[in-house]
DNA sequence: CGCGCGTTTGAAATTGTTCAAGACCTGTGG
DNA sequence: CCACAGGTCTTGAACAATTTCAAACGCGCG
């Protein structure tokens, strides 16, 4: 395999202070993977026998109920670290990782999280910062599904992917993956139906524009009013 | 002030692997307090200068939306950490935690954080693993409120504060803090009479038994059935 | 160019909320 | 010791939001 090169890392939050030879043999230890769109990188349950860092496309974190349905939990942007079980004594994946588009993503064995932990503070810290940011997230999806109305949910939602994965376009924020109506009632928990009448319905009022796996936001500040109201 | 006794922690995870020198100065560092029911004990967004060990009663743990609705994320039983903001680089507190029942709660200024870590490793796992727990109830939380329908989330609410912090009694499993109609309508996302409603009807079936701010479980595995069912 | 996946849309059915009113406890103060 | 006040709980009825069921459409990949 050839050897990755080491301005992969360097601009990035958890390696950020380190010299370049701890960079080098970071890397070198690493092994770089492309997943097609679709394809699983773990699951929900099995051994966490590595942990990730995404160089390129985007990952959908998903859990599964006992009956089959799916909830997506949270998107993974480049850059970030994922399937990070172990930081919190974790031995087993807790949810499925899934590609959401073509993604690019380093790995190591998690028997070297102990000595990254040790040996680099800053990878440490943003290990910590991450968590402490997910599941900052997950409550904040919690706290919504818990107060707000299906409308309200799936606006806030919507903003919450193209603030976070949006790519601007001369039309507005687009959501940087293929999306589709039924995913988006899998984050909000309703049904693809009712996802379906609500892009339409903001389309025709010019709030976004949507074709097939595709969401543009045309009027971010309408689809915040629309996400708060409460009427 | 007295000195607190060392048999307080010896038992507890965190410290169950250090020696009795250590166990007295982390003692002879912490505050002792009690809390009638229904006072804070820090809130949302304040300055995380403490962090806390739950010795006697419970605590709620709760977020507020911007229109004011609260939504209870989870209960604190007796022996674990809370407060611990600092494990995932936070400032702030990124919760409300109130007295559910008088409570007795240890205290500690976060600038102890970084030596407690770094001096007591039983201390850091079990902490980072308390994240972890609580990470994976919340998730559990979200995947209830997206895919089942009320009377399934109330059920399985009720469920699992039983299992948690229930204590047994010659009617059945009796949720041992003080519980009204209105917070388990604010676990489940849903209003205070749909609850009422719930508890009603189980009650004539012989599944609960519930008077004013209190619920016995008298027929778990029923409920159990009823938090599956997807009818 | 055709097929399949993703999408749209109506209508009926249903679940849960909202509104409204009253009953019931429990601790407090006279 | 009793009455009262405030918080808690119950229940009916109307209403609204969302799901379910059903059918059809059409874009885009292979």
């Amino acid at each position: 395999m050839a050897k990755l090169d080491e301005s992969l890392l360097t601009g990035l939050p958890p390696f950020s202070q380190l010299e370049r030879p701890q960079i080098r043999a970071i890397l070198d230890e690493a092994i770089s993977r492309r997943y097609d769109e679709g394809k699983a990188i773990f699951r929900e349950g099995f051994d966490a026998d590595h942990f990730f860092l995404l160089l390129d496309g985007f990952v959908r974190v998903s859990r599964a109920t006992e009956t089959g349905e799916q909830v997506i939990v949270l998107h993974i942007s480049p850059g970030q670290l994922f399937g990070i079980a172990r930081a919190l004594q974790r031995e087993t994946y807790p949810a499925t990782a899934i590609a959401a588009a073509e993604s690019i993503v380093l790995s190591w064995p998690m028997r070297l999280w102990g000595p990254f932990i040790d040996s680099y503070p800053s990878f440490a810290a943003e290990s910590y910062k991450t968590v402490g940011l997910r599941l900052g997230e997950i409550q904040a999806s919690l706290t919504e599904m818990a107060t707000k109305a299906v409308e309200q949910r799936v606006a806030a939602t919507v903003l919450r992917m193209a603030n976070q994965s949006g790519r601007k376009t001369e039309d507005g924020i687009e959501i940087a993956f293929p999306i589709t109506r039924e995913n988006i009632a899998d984050m909000t928990g309703t049904t693809l139906h009712t996802v379906s009448r609500l892009l339409s319905g903001w389309q025709k009022q010019g709030i976004v524009k949507s074709t097939r796996k595709h969401v543009v936001v045309t009027d971010p500040h309408r689809l915040v009013v629309l996400s708060q109201s409460n009427s």
